[in-house]
DNA sequence: TGCTATTTGCAAATCAGTGTCAAGAAGGTC
DNA sequence: GACCTTCTTGACACTGATTTGCAAATAGCA
């Protein structure tokens, strides 16, 4: 998963600061902070993680400020939240695509990029007023550790 | 969406009691009683709509039998455990290949029937040591009744 | 600088799910 | 049916993740 080049990084700081001023959302120090840690994040972090990235620039951040900053970005569409297998929510400032794969033994969920897959034809689904936006596969098996271990 | 039908519904859970008698498992009221509250309903509930579906039928239930109930069933086969769904883990009663439409604001899960999206390639992907036993492909977006109540 | 709406930080509450353990069934055996 | 063993259940405490309520602080603006 590639890191996001500095002068991007930056270039989506200044989309978001232009947005802000164009809603009258009030720019503070915290916001800013937390969309370029999750930015600066290579993987997908939960908001513990961003948590503790923030607090390397701005000290006394509280965990609730995150929370609500890390909110009002996916409001916005500046970040996406991922819901994986485990218990907390994960970050990603990067809009990629990416599949799953996952262990109906373990239930572990791995990241599969794979370009076939994202040439799916949306268009043809019939979805009755919903708004899709984007997609994902799920696929479903036994991971290599769970066949090696239980090979029923 | 379809809500399953009450003959499959019995024959499901017939196909439950024999697979238990099988492995020596007890067959208990909870987990009857559970398995029968996935398949009757026609969404994807979670564990404590789960919950409060069976307490209709065996009200002193317990929040920890439902999810351990829940838990035997998905490692059977019986039921299928949705993540990235939201906060919160959603079941499936159906197990044959189905595709689903997921809510971003209101975390609904709306299943789809699409022949086209069956033929996906699974030969294909480059899954290291994952043995693929079967697909879903996860739309995510805005439901209808959200885009009506927030057309942002 | 001063005003106002919004945001922040803290503490307490809530939510989703898990662990513990004594009491209670299920499924056999006589 | 009585009995026994084993697995399950229910009650409760507990964890980690996230949200809420509210007073104090701050951004944006005149």
């Amino acid at each position: 998963m590639a890191k996001m080049a500095p002068d991007q990084i930056a270039e989506r700081l200044d989309a978001f600061e232009t947005r802000c001023r164009q809603l009258g959302l009030p720019l503070t120090t915290q916001r800013h902070a937390v969309l370029r840690a999750v930015l600066e994040h290579h993987d997908h972090p939960t908001a513990d993680q961003v948590l503790e990235t923030v607090r390397d620039r701005v000290p006394g951040i509280s965990r609730t400020t995150v929370y609500r900053a890390l909110d009002t970005l996916v409001a916005l569409g500046f970040v996406r939240r991922l819901h994986h297998a485990g218990p907390s929510a994960r970050f990603d400032g990067q809009t990629h695509r990416h599949h799953h794969l996952i262990c109906d033994k373990c239930h572990k969920v791995i990241d599969l990029q794979d370009e076939s897959l994202d040439r799916l034809h949306i268009s043809e689904v019939h979805a009755e007023g919903f708004q899709i936006e984007d997609f994902s596969v799920h696929f479903m098996g036994i991971c290599r550790a769970c066949r090696r271990s239980e090979p029923s």
